[in-house]
DNA sequence: GTAACGCACGAAATCATTTTCGTTTTACGA
DNA sequence: TCGTAAAACGAAAATGATTTCGTGCGTTAC
């Protein structure tokens, strides 16, 4: 161990423990001169205090976590930049898990996270989870609790998220603009909230633009990644169905879709056109370029961690804690799918 | 704070602390029975010890850091799993840092990850790093270190790797096979050591097959971009160079390329062929599918925790680390855009 | 002259765990 | 019955920072 100790610095001053940590504090009771000294050494010798000492007295262990459905994901690695770089520039640091959409692994992460003491826990909730508890255990110790994204009506604590039922709407309204009558959809699987949403966005476009809505061109994606998107494309071009547009729940099966079109020589979107969801980078590089809604992950991330802060510091003032909804505009991109 | 003590077992129990603490540690002093009753009543009321106040004790903080270059980006994200999904298996967590391939953000990061005391630092090091002092002090704290994917040849540490030169090699080769002979490249920065070993296998594969190196078919993509990629095809397209392959040192670059290709009406493979460089997911999603080489990113994340791990060990045991030097096979992956 | 007060500093307790070392209890042979 | 060794347990120190509560000293006021 070659790192250095209040202890340390004390004996090279020849001054207390006490007045060290003090000095370095601001501590009214220290003069002027001392803190002078106390600073300028402890900058010299590069001197930051022991985190995990720090914490036993403090109960802060300036730590917070993360949980998120998957890892290798463009819009949820975009959240963890707006969390981790606001995290630190508040001198916190971030602990990243992955429940891999199982709701036995989330509840494993969460606890792994309680374990460590955090002093707040970032969730966004996996497809598989049908109980809450777990969350509910959060919430009873006194960590705070920010949902993002993935969120579920029934928790009771503060959240970030986009208004998914509104943004679908305006993709499909997007769609029959562009004078597409049969909308088919690929939805995501029938428990997370947001594929729910999403869908009732669908269905809410079709019915108050005159389309009646046929439960036959829904297609349920439960993986939502590229092969789905083309398998089921395949089988509405196999089947002759009337479609003429597809609104994908993302951006994966509708670039599944789009690859299945082109090798059956579909033009888009003159024949089929094709809108996705989330804005990831694939969207604009494959060809035709994918019309899609921009989700903003990064602001996400960073109001997230505003809301977080919010909370600690309410609780720091012995205050009741009021949960924040806060809803991220979405804005339509249009390429050349549509 | 209603998080559990030894303390509170003891009373609980009737016993002292410290039985209680040998008792969950398996202590030898500590008859069967106690120990039975202990571990019942920890098991029963979710005893977790806690890691801050062990800590100081122990000198051992079960966590490790991971300093990367990019967070949005598949081939570090399959890493990440990795690297987290071994140490979840070993009870350690993990703090994800983000260099943005800035060298002073990536000197913070590593100073971030000392002072909160990890076990552990994991790096890959970034594009703009001309100096290596500060890698250089990591090894000074007894903080064990292993260097993956970009690295550098003056690293004294552990390091995991792939053969950058030889994948390269192989993927020119393969365009050779293919017929191509006038083969461009686009290239990483000038810095870091993968950029330049692709750029050597490239030269090599050339060179061995008889096919003259021109300094005019290489071009430098400094962000590593698809718009780069673009531009530099564009160029090309636009100078009318006798060009009839592409081998970019990455997928992005590649897609970007494929992308000008498919707009300028060019046919690929049959007049300019497309080799890419890491097997992002997009690579088979757009159209043409690119033919790339594979980067195991998962397994080479737990390649590196196993070195770790290894490390940990050996100085525990009090014996002198001896540097490993991990190479990971990378395999060449055939799709239309050859 | 002394009571009162403010300033600058330090001793010691505290946080939860680990570990050394010492004490008590038990078992057993002489 | 005593002595001895092993077995089982506990007291206490230690880890490093924080914070409460003093203490000593000098200054001012009456």
């Amino acid at each position: 161990m070659n790192n250095l100790t209040l202890k340390d610095i004390a004996y090279a001053l020849n001054i207390s423990v006490t007045t060290v940590s003090k000095a370095l504090k601001n501590y009214p009771d220290v003069s002027v001169k001392t803190k002078e000294r106390v600073k300028a050494y402890a900058e010299k010798v590069n001197f930051t205090p022991n985190s995990f000492a720090a914490y036993l007295r403090t109960h802060e262990s300036k730590t917070v976590g993360i949980v998120i459905p998957r890892l290798n994901h463009f819009f949820f690695s975009s959240i963890l930049r707006g969390i981790i770089t606001e995290a630190e520039k508040h001198e916190y640091m971030t602990f990243i898990l992955c429940s891999d959409e199982s709701y036995e692994l989330e509840k494993t992460q969460i606890q792994r996270l309680l374990n460590k003491n955090v002093d707040g826990i970032f969730l966004s909730i996996a497809d598989k989870t049908h109980d809450l508890t777990h969350i509910q255990n959060i919430m009873d110790k006194d960590t705070n609790l920010v949902i993002f994204d993935k969120y579920s009506k029934l928790t009771p604590c503060s959240s970030v998220v986009i208004d998914d039922r509104k943004a679908a709407y305006t993709a499909v309204e997007h769609l029959i603009k562009k004078g597409k009558k049969r909308i088919a959809h690929f939805r995501g699987p029938l428990l997370p909230q947001n594929s729910i949403d999403r869908f009732l966005g669908y269905r809410q476009a079709l019915e108050e633009n005159g389309i009646e809505y046929d439960k036959d061109l829904v297609f349920i994606c439960d993986e939502i990644n590229d092969s789905e998107g083309y398998d089921h494309m395949q089988q509405i071009l196999d089947q002759k169905m009337d479609v003429d547009a597809i609104f994908a729940v993302a951006d994966l099966p509708a670039a599944g879709a789009i690859k299945c079109l082109i090798e059956n020589k579909v033009q888009i979107p003159e024949e089929i056109a094709v809108m996705g969801f989330s804005n990831w980078l694939i969207s604009s590089l494959i060809t035709p370029s994918l019309s899609t809604i921009d989700q903003p992950g990064e602001l996400m991330g960073r109001k997230a961690f505003q809301v977080f802060l919010d909370e600690r510091d309410t609780k720091k003032r012995n205050e009741p804690v009021v949960f924040q909804k806060y809803e991220i505009e979405t804005t339509l991109i249009e390429r050349k799918s549509t």
